[in-house]
DNA sequence: AAAGAGAACAACCGCCTATTA
DNA sequence: ATAATAGGCGGTTGTTCTCTT
């Protein structure tokens, strides 16, 4: 940290920092400015990081915004342990690409190249240092993929004779990718029994109201698009409950809730469960790596052109 | 129950690349 | 063709959690 710190403090040389502003917030996010965050982006989207913070007033900086949806406010993120599929569907790609982490995550769905990073310095790699460790007396002048060659009950990436690393095509096992915002919108259904309820198409600026910002900060951002704000109030009645429900969830899985909420609460209690709740859990139970009972229920090819080019 | 060690994870930093003016 | 800018990427670090003693 202190190293940092003098790296920082020297004015004037090197590159710029992203950010001029001082006073932005650094380290950890507060479920607070989550909750900013997602929904300016439901509302708004993304298509500019450098703009986003400023307009959603947040005091982070657009980078920092945009880690932090990716890597852990995105609706599409899997949580939770990483399968012994996917652990070797990394052990495999790595081999191939070497810590080409946002490509390997390109053939993990739902999975960040942070994540991905995480999981193999954390443990992948002791994996196989262990499994050289233990194959080098047997085996001598063999690449990994040839002392490890994927079987089909392990990856699912088929290797074809002849073509080990010229691969065109693999074969990953995935889970079937539900969009999330239709897992959401679903639940509205009379019918839905399992599904949180989904984001709000509106927000209500109100919760924000106990954010402080401070004016100055973003003193030229007083000129937030009000055109952008979509606020259609045809049927505003119901996206106003839709907001109460989804703001409601968000508040539960981010540690906000309130008792007095308990009324609005209630709505969400009875679709306890939810795959939803995976995406906001603090952190997935421990980790002690490859959970033993995944049933991949879809191969996608996937056509590593991507991946070469 | 407390302390220490190690593991896991979120987030930051700075460089690189693509895009735009 | 060049410079400026924003987005993306990979390496690294600090904090928190879990396990062991």
């Amino acid at each position: 940290m202190k190293r940092k710190q003098e790296r920082a403090g020297v004015m004037g040389r090197g590159r710029a920092p992203c950010c001029q502003k001082i006073g932005l917030h650094k380290g950890s996010w507060t479920p607070q400015e989550d909750i900013r965050l997602i929904t300016y982006i439901r509302k708004h989207g993304h298509s500019n990081w450098r703009a986003l913070p400023k307009q959603a007033g947040l005091l982070r900086c657009g980078k920092s915004c945009r880690l932090r949806w990716i890597n852990y406010l995105r609706p599409d993120i899997k949580r939770g342990n990483f399968t012994k599929e996917e652990e070797d569907t990394i052990i495999n790609l790595h081999e191939l690409l070497g810590n080409k982490w946002s490509k390997i995550a390109s053939c993990l769905p739902g999975r960040t190249d942070n994540e991905i990073k995480n999981v193999w310095n954390t443990h992948l790699k002791k994996r196989i240092k262990h499994q050289d460790y233990t194959t080098q007396s047997s085996m001598t002048n063999k690449s990994w993929s040839e002392v490890n060659p994927p079987s089909s009950s392990s990856s699912g990436i088929t290797f074809t004779e002849g073509e080990e690393l010229s691969l065109e095509k693999i074969e990953i096992p995935i889970e079937p990718q539900l969009d999330i915002w239709d897992i959401l919108d679903s639940s509205l259904s009379p019918n839905a029994s399992s599904s949180p309820p989904p984001p709000p198409a509106v927000e209500n600026d109100d919760i924000f109201s106990d954010i402080p910002i401070d004016p100055d900060l973003w003193s030229d951002a007083t000129n937030i698009d009000s055109n952008t704000k979509e606020v259609d109030t045809s049927d505003g009645g119901k996206l106003a409950e839709d907001s109460m429900k989804w703001l409601a969830y968000l508040e539960e899985e981010l540690g906000l809730f309130d008792e007095a909420e308990e009324e609005t609460m209630e709505l969400i209690s009875m679709q306890e469960g939810n795959s939803m709740g995976s995406y906001f859990h603090k952190r997935p139970p421990s980790s002690s790596s490859s959970s033993s009972s995944s049933s991949p229920s879809l191969t996608k090819l996937v056509d590593l052109k991507c991946i070469n080019a």
